[in-house]
DNA sequence: CTTGTTTCCGTAGTCAACTACGGAGTTAAC
DNA sequence: GTTAACTCCGTAGTTGACTACGGAAACAAG
């Protein structure tokens, strides 16, 4: 025993994709983890191979790919849907262009204040919350 | 009467604001806008000028701060607290900025493994999917 | 055989910032 | 004076990605 295509058990499994027991059956509640044979006391046994398709889980999710959207994306596991890959692909990069204008403007308002703050330190009033008092803050 | 400082329902002071009803009374839970007089038939009463408070909160929204965060603001209020302001707006920065470098990340992975797709559409397999796999998207 | 760890399951809780619901009381308009 | 609109309240639902709970069954070590 113990060759290089034993089944695993949940632990197991979870310990050599780097996530915790309850993730996996999470995961697989959500269909992202294909449901894994059942021996006799009902017990899973896991393939070695679908490590990596836990590892693929969380390679997409540090892309910022939702796991509806990496659901969509396993189903274009044997690589044949290229089109349909780089559409994904695409609509997920939109959204990641649209967030990083919203916080370079967040970024610009923020670094004003606070060096007007710092400029201002000790007089009248702070500038950082008069600005947001009379919408002067508005990063739009 | 309907003079300047005429007091307002729930309903005038959540439209003056921009927000909705349940806004205001969920604010009002959070303690963000001060709990208002309550005459006759127990309905409350909100002085015009507290629709700023209201205009601060969005404010500091657009420029990422969390509910929570806001209230520590507008315990600053009168404008002598430069420091705790500007702290608090650091703090703030120094997540947005590191929001940003995530972001930019992403971008920069998901923006090569878009054109490697478009480059590659046709032939053997989706490259997006193989480094999803492999572990050569990581934007690390 | 006993003890200890693991796995089983469904359900419920977490975080944030609301949004929705439902039934009763109040006020405004006509 | 009727009816429509508004307000009251607490509670529960929403979204996403988990995390926690708790009792029972199974398995592994000694
Ligand atoms: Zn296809
Ligand atoms: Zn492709
Ligand atoms: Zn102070
Ligand atoms: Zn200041």
């Amino acid at each position: 025993m113990e060759n290089l295509t034993e089944n695993l058990t949940i632990g197991a499994f979870a310990k050599a994709a780097g996530v915790n027991v309850e993730t996996i059956r999470f995961y697989q509640l959500k269909g992202l983890v294909p449901k894994p044979d059942r021996p006799y006391g009902g017990i899973r046994r896991y393939p070695r191979a679908d490590v990596g398709r836990v590892r693929f889980v969380k390679a997409a999710q540090r892309l910022g790919f939702s796991l509806y959207d990496i659901g969509q994306l396993l189903k274009l596991e044997d690589g044949t849907h290229c089109s349909e890959a780089a559409e994904l692909a695409s609509l997920r990069l939109a959204d990641v262009r649209a967030r990083l204008a919203d916080l370079l403007r967040m970024e610009a308002a923020l670094s004003a204040l606070v060096s007007e703050c710092d400029a201002h330190r000790g007089k009248v009033s702070c500038p950082l919350i008069a600005a947001l008092h009379d919408g002067r803050a508005d990063p739009s």
